[in-house]
DNA sequence: TATTATACTGTATATATATTCAGTATATAA
DNA sequence: TTATATACTGAATATATATACAGTATAATA
């Protein structure tokens, strides 16, 4: 995805303000209208320029034929949505946006309500927790997290889902819900999410 | 909002499909495509009735100028969607629309994917095996159940969330995983689903 | 019985709309 | 310096599209 300028992004976010109202996307006229322009021809080019970068698709021959292609651009978090975020590889940061796979779509005063994104679980390792690979966890982002909590645990450069266990001021055991998983005993020296479980 | 027809069901689908599959709505022309009409007015025809009737409005003179206004009336099941169902009282049919409190949308290859709704969960039986008053527990249609499920177990006119023991080819004891609630032990002449935790 | 709603085909047309062509101007990159 | 991208005006045009008009047929109401 290329750079966008500042009159595309205008044209881009009249086109989404424009379907939010109506429901259908703009003509170029109604483009010009909304920003003042006074040929056709200059909303035209604007959104073959935003096609050719990405940010939108237009159906040929087709009267109001535009589409815009990532939602995830012009999303406002309205609440309902929460990203599902794919287990980032070695040392990646967690919550850049290129680690969102997808949204998801909740109703926010279902669940316990209180988290912030999806986690999607790669291996088996709590497996006897009833948590499967490809399943969804919904983790909240926080470091107070008591024994029994099933915890995103990051280590150095390693991400795990695993039982929170404290065995000394100092110490830490990672307890995985699955006898063909060893677990892990750590020093305090990461930080960590808590859960809730699928 | 009036009765709706058969084919006025039909072509109010199909406009929302195809809204959701180009981004913009269907000319007339379109309509006719899909639905096998072979003169634009019958769509018009359509459109007007359902305008008439408030599940649509059009712009005058606009191409496109279709916009469905209760988008929940509207709802096909894409696969991404599912409905989410309260605790119904007493005896009501449970997939009845009048029952379906909003609806959830989920990429359906997340998850173990195998459902076909949520539910609600109203009470605290199941408190010990993690599962809360309004939470949602995704369930599956089915009849075969196994020891140790977690099931949807309609009793009369009484439903109930429990784990599942069979203890005999007659008789099955609902468990519920809060010491507070006493298990039932049932005959066998109801309905029952399985499920997938919370 | 007459009327109204539904459910279409088929044709015609005014106009809404995309889209091209011809310019002007500025800034940035090769 | 010669492109290339951006950012417009203004006019012209082919066509995509809404929409009216003329029919036919069936079922439900009044």
């Amino acid at each position: 995805m290329k750079e966008i300028t500042t009159q595309q992004q205008r044209v881009l976010d009249c086109i989404q303000i424009y379907i939010n109202k109506t429901g259908f996307p703009p003509t170029r006229a109604n483009i010009c209208k909304e920003l003042g322009f006074k040929s056709p021809n200059s909303a035209e080019t604007h959104l073959r320029a935003l096609e050719k970068k990405g940010f939108i698709s237009i159906e040929s021959g087709t009267s109001r034929g535009i589409s815009i292609i990532n939602s995830e651009q012009s999303d406002i978090n309205d609440g309902n949505s929460y990203p599902i975020i794919g287990l980032v590889a070695a040392g990646s940061p967690t919550l850049a946006a290129e680690n969102i796979e997808n949204k998801i779509n909740c109703p926010n005063d279902f669940f316990n309500s209180d988290f912030d994104y999806f986690l999607k679980v790669k291996g088996l390792s709590m497996k006897d927790a009833g948590i499967m690979e490809d399943d969804l966890v919904a983790v909240k982002k926080t470091s107070d997290v008591k024994n029994g909590d099933i915890i995103i645990a990051r280590m150095d450069d390693e991400v795990t889902l695993k039982y929170f266990k404290r065995i000394s001021p100092k110490f830490v055991e990672l307890v995985a819900a699955n006898d063909d998983f060893e677990n892990i005993k750590v020093n305090l020296e990461h930080q960590n999410f808590v859960i809730e479980g699928k």
